[in-house]
DNA sequence: TAGGGACCTGCC
DNA sequence: GCAGGTCCCT
Protein backbone atom coordinates (compact mmCIF):
# COMPACT_ATOMS: atom_id res chain seq x y z
CA UNK A 1 0.00 0.00 0.00
CA UNK A 2 1.20 3.50 -1.07
CA UNK A 3 -0.31 6.74 0.21
CA UNK A 4 0.57 10.38 -0.73
CA UNK A 5 -1.27 13.77 1.02
CA UNK A 6 -1.35 15.68 3.58
CA UNK A 7 -2.10 13.10 6.53
CA UNK A 8 0.99 11.25 5.57
CA UNK A 9 2.65 14.59 7.84
CA UNK A 10 1.20 12.12 11.16
CA UNK A 11 2.36 8.89 10.25
CA UNK A 12 5.71 7.86 11.71
CA UNK A 13 7.42 4.39 11.70
CA UNK A 14 8.03 3.16 15.51
CA UNK A 15 11.18 0.80 16.59
CA UNK A 16 8.85 -2.31 16.16
CA UNK A 17 8.74 -1.09 12.93
CA UNK A 18 4.94 -0.47 13.05
CA UNK A 19 3.51 3.08 11.71
CA UNK A 20 1.41 5.21 14.40
CA UNK A 21 -0.68 7.50 12.79
CA UNK A 22 -3.55 9.80 13.89
CA UNK A 23 -6.75 11.18 11.92
CA UNK A 24 -8.98 13.32 14.13
CA UNK A 25 -9.93 11.54 17.16
CA UNK A 26 -8.18 8.44 15.66
CA UNK A 27 -4.84 6.65 16.28
CA UNK A 28 -3.84 3.66 13.90
CA UNK A 29 -0.82 1.34 14.92
CA UNK A 30 -0.70 -0.54 11.42
CA UNK A 31 2.29 -3.52 11.20
CA UNK A 32 2.12 -5.11 7.74
CA UNK A 33 2.19 -8.76 6.93
CA UNK A 34 2.22 -10.19 3.23
CA UNK A 35 -1.14 -9.20 2.12
CA UNK A 36 -2.62 -8.06 5.05
CA UNK A 37 -2.33 -5.24 7.67
CA UNK A 38 -3.04 -6.07 11.69
CA UNK A 39 -4.15 -2.83 13.30
CA UNK A 40 -4.40 -1.47 16.65
CA UNK A 41 -6.41 1.39 17.35
CA UNK A 42 -8.76 3.33 19.32
CA UNK A 43 -12.00 3.14 16.85
CA UNK A 44 -13.36 0.47 14.78
CA UNK A 45 -12.11 -1.10 12.04
CA UNK A 46 -14.50 1.08 9.49
CA UNK A 47 -12.30 3.82 10.43
CA UNK A 48 -9.35 2.48 9.27
CA UNK A 49 -10.96 1.13 5.89
CA UNK A 50 -12.24 4.86 5.40
CA UNK A 51 -9.12 6.41 5.65
CA UNK A 52 -7.51 4.58 3.84
CA UNK A 53 -9.89 4.24 1.13
CA UNK A 54 -9.83 0.72 1.06
CA UNK A 55 -13.99 0.35 -0.05
CA UNK A 56 -12.25 1.45 -3.38
CA UNK A 57 -12.05 -1.07 -5.51
CA UNK A 58 -8.75 -0.28 -7.45
CA UNK A 59 -8.72 -2.95 -9.99
CA UNK A 60 -12.25 -0.87 -11.54
CA UNK A 61 -10.14 2.23 -10.62
CA UNK A 62 -7.26 1.33 -12.41
CA UNK A 63 -9.52 0.62 -15.41
CA UNK A 64 -11.51 3.65 -15.17
CA UNK A 65 -8.40 5.64 -15.53
CA UNK A 66 -6.89 3.57 -18.32
CA UNK A 67 -9.58 3.89 -20.08
CA UNK A 68 -9.40 7.83 -20.53
CA UNK A 69 -5.94 7.82 -19.88
CA UNK A 70 -4.13 5.04 -21.64
CA UNK A 71 -0.34 7.09 -20.66
CA UNK A 72 -0.85 6.45 -16.79
CA UNK A 73 -0.09 2.14 -17.31
CA UNK A 74 3.37 2.63 -16.35
CA UNK A 75 2.21 5.05 -13.37
CA UNK A 76 0.02 2.30 -12.00
CA UNK A 77 1.68 -0.42 -12.90
CA UNK A 78 4.30 1.08 -10.51
CA UNK A 79 2.25 1.90 -7.93
CA UNK A 80 -0.78 -0.58 -8.01
CA UNK A 81 -1.57 -0.18 -4.19
CA UNK A 82 -1.39 3.47 -4.44
CA UNK A 83 -4.12 5.28 -2.82
CA UNK A 84 -5.75 8.58 -1.47
CA UNK A 85 -6.34 8.96 1.84
CA UNK A 86 -9.78 10.23 3.14
CA UNK A 87 -9.44 12.35 6.33
CA UNK A 88 -11.87 12.81 9.10
CA UNK A 89 -10.63 16.44 10.10
CA UNK A 90 -10.53 19.10 7.69
CA UNK A 91 -8.61 21.49 9.82
CA UNK A 92 -5.65 19.35 10.23
CA UNK A 93 -5.40 18.96 6.28
CA UNK A 94 -5.76 22.50 5.58
CA UNK A 95 -3.36 23.32 8.25
CA UNK A 96 -0.84 21.02 7.37
CA UNK A 97 -1.07 22.52 4.03
CA UNK A 98 0.17 25.77 4.97
CA UNK A 99 3.14 24.54 6.45
CA UNK A 100 3.98 23.66 2.43
CA UNK A 101 4.73 26.77 0.38
CA UNK A 102 8.62 26.90 -0.82
CA UNK A 103 9.36 23.87 2.10
CA UNK A 104 10.62 20.58 2.22
CA UNK A 105 8.81 17.23 3.63
CA UNK A 106 10.91 17.28 6.13
CA UNK A 107 10.71 20.39 7.72
CA UNK A 108 6.63 20.44 7.04
CA UNK A 109 6.64 17.18 9.03
CA UNK A 110 7.97 18.80 12.03
CA UNK A 111 5.92 21.37 11.87
CA UNK A 112 2.66 19.69 11.49
CA UNK A 113 4.05 17.79 14.56
CA UNK A 114 3.96 20.96 16.27
CA UNK A 115 1.29 22.82 15.59
CA UNK A 116 -0.58 18.86 16.42
CA UNK A 117 0.90 19.30 19.89
CA UNK A 118 -0.75 22.37 20.74
CA UNK A 119 -4.39 20.23 20.02
CA UNK A 120 -5.57 18.10 23.44
CA UNK A 121 -4.03 14.83 24.10
CA UNK A 122 -5.86 11.64 22.96
CA UNK A 123 -4.37 9.09 23.99
CA UNK A 124 -0.29 7.40 24.71
CA UNK A 125 0.75 4.87 22.84
CA UNK A 126 3.54 2.89 23.21
CA UNK A 127 5.16 5.92 25.20
CA UNK A 128 4.17 8.71 22.71
CA UNK A 129 1.88 11.48 23.35
CA UNK A 130 -0.98 11.32 20.57
CA UNK A 131 -2.59 14.59 20.18
CA UNK A 132 -5.77 15.41 18.34
CA UNK A 133 -5.42 18.22 15.92
CA UNK A 134 -6.21 22.01 17.10
CA UNK A 135 -9.39 23.22 16.29
CA UNK A 136 -9.80 26.72 14.67
CA UNK A 137 -9.78 29.03 17.98
CA UNK A 138 -7.09 26.81 19.61
CA UNK A 139 -4.82 27.68 16.13
CA UNK A 140 -5.85 31.27 15.98
CA UNK A 141 -4.87 31.77 19.14
CA UNK A 142 -1.20 30.84 18.91
CA UNK A 143 0.86 34.24 19.21
CA UNK A 144 2.98 34.22 15.82
CA UNK A 145 6.05 34.83 17.54
CA UNK A 146 5.26 31.70 19.44
CA UNK A 147 5.36 29.89 15.90
CA UNK A 148 8.41 32.31 14.69
CA UNK A 149 10.54 30.72 17.86
CA UNK A 150 9.43 27.12 16.59
CA UNK A 151 11.13 27.36 13.36
CA UNK A 152 7.91 28.61 11.35
CA UNK A 153 9.44 31.26 9.40
CA UNK A 154 7.30 33.17 7.32
CA UNK A 155 4.53 31.01 7.40
CA UNK A 156 4.16 31.70 11.46
CA UNK A 157 1.90 35.24 10.41
CA UNK A 158 -0.44 33.32 7.94
CA UNK A 159 -1.31 30.35 10.19
CA UNK A 160 -2.78 31.79 12.86
CA UNK A 161 -4.61 34.22 10.77
CA UNK A 162 -5.94 31.45 8.37
CA UNK A 163 -7.63 30.16 11.41
CA UNK A 164 -9.04 33.78 12.12
CA UNK A 165 -10.36 34.41 8.59
CA UNK A 166 -12.12 30.67 8.77
CA UNK A 167 -13.41 31.65 12.05
CA UNK A 168 -14.83 35.29 10.37
CA UNK A 169 -16.21 33.00 7.79
CA UNK A 170 -18.68 31.07 10.22
CA UNK A 171 -15.68 28.26 11.40
CA UNK A 172 -17.38 24.93 10.82
CA UNK A 173 -20.15 26.46 8.60
CA UNK A 174 -17.07 27.75 6.12
CA UNK A 175 -16.07 24.24 6.11
CA UNK A 176 -19.22 22.74 5.88
CA UNK A 177 -19.89 25.08 2.80
CA UNK A 178 -16.85 24.49 0.96
CA UNK A 179 -17.60 20.25 0.83
CA UNK A 180 -21.01 21.36 -0.94
CA UNK A 181 -19.68 24.24 -3.21
CA UNK A 182 -19.07 23.29 -6.77
CA UNK A 183 -15.63 22.86 -7.36
CA UNK A 184 -14.38 26.20 -9.11
CA UNK A 185 -16.58 28.07 -6.00
CA UNK A 186 -14.77 26.38 -3.39
CA UNK A 187 -11.13 26.73 -5.10
CA UNK A 188 -11.86 30.57 -5.41
CA UNK A 189 -13.20 30.52 -1.40
CA UNK A 190 -10.55 29.10 -0.16
CA UNK A 191 -8.17 31.03 -1.59
CA UNK A 192 -9.85 34.21 0.66
CA UNK A 193 -7.31 32.45 3.42
CA UNK A 194 -4.20 34.42 4.04
CA UNK A 195 -1.82 32.02 3.00
CA UNK A 196 -4.04 29.82 0.22
CA UNK A 197 -3.55 30.21 -3.95
CA UNK A 198 -4.10 28.22 -6.36
CA UNK A 199 -2.04 25.08 -5.26
CA UNK A 200 -3.04 25.04 -2.10
CA UNK A 201 -6.70 25.58 -2.48
CA UNK A 202 -6.42 21.98 -4.79
CA UNK A 203 -4.40 20.46 -2.27
CA UNK A 204 -6.71 21.10 0.23
CA UNK A 205 -9.35 20.14 -1.58
CA UNK A 206 -7.92 16.86 -2.76
CA UNK A 207 -6.47 15.56 0.56
CA UNK A 208 -8.67 17.81 3.43
CA UNK A 209 -12.02 17.69 1.57
CA UNK A 210 -11.50 14.35 -0.29
CA UNK A 211 -12.84 16.50 -3.81
CA UNK A 212 -11.45 13.49 -5.83
CA UNK A 213 -11.63 16.27 -8.92
CA UNK A 214 -8.85 18.53 -7.62
CA UNK A 215 -5.71 18.51 -9.27
CA UNK A 216 -2.65 20.18 -7.33
CA UNK A 217 -0.24 21.24 -9.83
CA UNK A 218 3.19 21.35 -8.38
CA UNK A 219 6.65 20.87 -10.14
CA UNK A 220 6.45 17.21 -10.79
CA UNK A 221 2.74 17.62 -11.58
CA UNK A 222 3.89 20.56 -14.03
CA UNK A 223 7.18 18.44 -15.28
CA UNK A 224 4.69 15.34 -15.80
CA UNK A 225 2.24 17.67 -17.47
CA UNK A 226 4.55 18.89 -20.21
CA UNK A 227 5.85 15.45 -20.75
CA UNK A 228 2.67 14.27 -21.64
CA UNK A 229 -0.09 16.75 -22.65
CA UNK A 230 1.58 20.35 -22.95
CA UNK A 231 4.79 19.58 -24.66
CA UNK A 232 4.99 22.95 -26.51
CA UNK A 233 5.35 24.05 -22.98
CA UNK A 234 8.31 22.35 -21.99
CA UNK A 235 11.29 25.03 -21.31
CA UNK A 236 8.45 27.46 -20.23
CA UNK A 237 7.81 28.51 -16.60
CA UNK A 238 4.49 28.08 -14.94
CA UNK A 239 1.95 31.01 -14.91
CA UNK A 240 -1.45 30.86 -13.27
CA UNK A 241 -3.10 30.47 -16.78
CA UNK A 242 -1.65 27.87 -17.50
CA UNK A 243 -1.82 26.13 -13.85
CA UNK A 244 -5.53 26.54 -14.56
CA UNK A 245 -5.30 24.57 -17.61
CA UNK A 246 -3.74 21.57 -16.50
CA UNK A 247 -6.28 21.16 -13.93
CA UNK A 248 -9.23 21.51 -16.34
CA UNK A 249 -7.41 19.51 -18.66
CA UNK A 250 -7.24 17.05 -16.35
CA UNK A 251 -10.92 17.08 -15.40
CA UNK A 252 -11.78 17.00 -18.58
CA UNK A 253 -10.11 13.85 -19.55
CA UNK A 254 -10.52 12.12 -16.01
CA UNK A 255 -13.60 13.69 -14.78
CA UNK A 256 -13.87 13.14 -10.96
CA UNK A 257 -10.88 10.62 -11.21
CA UNK A 258 -8.64 13.58 -11.98
CA UNK A 259 -7.21 13.81 -8.48
CA UNK A 260 -6.02 9.98 -8.39
CA UNK A 261 -4.02 10.41 -12.14
CA UNK A 262 -2.53 12.81 -10.39
CA UNK A 263 -1.71 11.40 -7.56
CA UNK A 264 0.39 8.39 -9.95
CA UNK A 265 1.59 11.48 -11.82
CA UNK A 266 2.93 12.94 -9.03
CA UNK A 267 4.25 9.82 -7.30
CA UNK A 268 6.11 8.68 -9.98
CA UNK A 269 7.74 12.07 -11.03
CA UNK A 270 8.61 12.63 -7.38
CA UNK A 271 10.19 8.93 -7.06
CA UNK A 272 12.15 9.37 -10.68
CA UNK A 273 12.56 13.19 -11.50
CA UNK A 274 16.13 13.41 -10.50
CA UNK A 275 17.44 10.45 -13.10
CA UNK A 276 15.00 11.92 -15.62
CA UNK A 277 16.65 15.40 -15.62
CA UNK A 278 19.69 14.03 -15.79
CA UNK A 279 18.94 11.59 -18.67
CA UNK A 280 17.32 14.88 -20.49
CA UNK A 281 19.57 17.07 -19.66
CA UNK A 282 23.06 15.21 -20.46
C1' DT B 1 -1.85 38.43 -17.67
C1' DA B 2 3.23 37.96 -17.33
C1' DG B 3 7.58 38.87 -15.00
C1' DG B 4 10.46 39.63 -10.85
C1' DG B 5 11.64 39.49 -6.07
C1' DA B 6 11.09 38.72 -1.14
C1' DC B 7 10.06 35.48 2.28
C1' DC B 8 12.05 31.58 6.99
C1' DT B 9 14.71 27.59 7.46
C1' DG B 10 17.49 23.57 6.68
C1' DC B 11 19.43 20.19 3.63
C1' DC B 12 21.92 18.87 -0.87
C1' DG C 1 20.91 27.05 -4.60
C1' DC C 2 16.49 25.08 -3.81
C1' DA C 3 12.41 22.87 -1.57
C1' DG C 4 5.24 19.81 -3.04
C1' DG C 5 4.08 28.77 -3.41
C1' DT C 6 2.05 33.04 -2.08
C1' DC C 7 1.90 37.84 -2.13
C1' DC C 8 2.92 42.23 -3.80
C1' DC C 9 4.54 45.17 -7.18
C1' DT C 10 5.44 46.92 -11.99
Amino acid sequence: MNVTGGQVFRWRELEDGRWLGVDGSAWFAVRTAADRYHVQSNQPEQSFVRLFSLDVDLRSLHEALLGRGPELMPYIEAFPGLRLVRTEDPVEGLFSFLCTPNNHIKRIAGMVRYLASVGPLLDTVEGEAIHRFPGLELISAIPEETLRTSGFGYRAATIPRAASAILERGGSAFLERIQRLPFEEAHQSLQELPGVGPKLADCILLFAFHRTEAVPVDTHIWQAATRHYFPEWQGTDLTGKKYAQIGAFMRERFGNHAGWAQQFLFHDNMLNWRTRRTQTSS
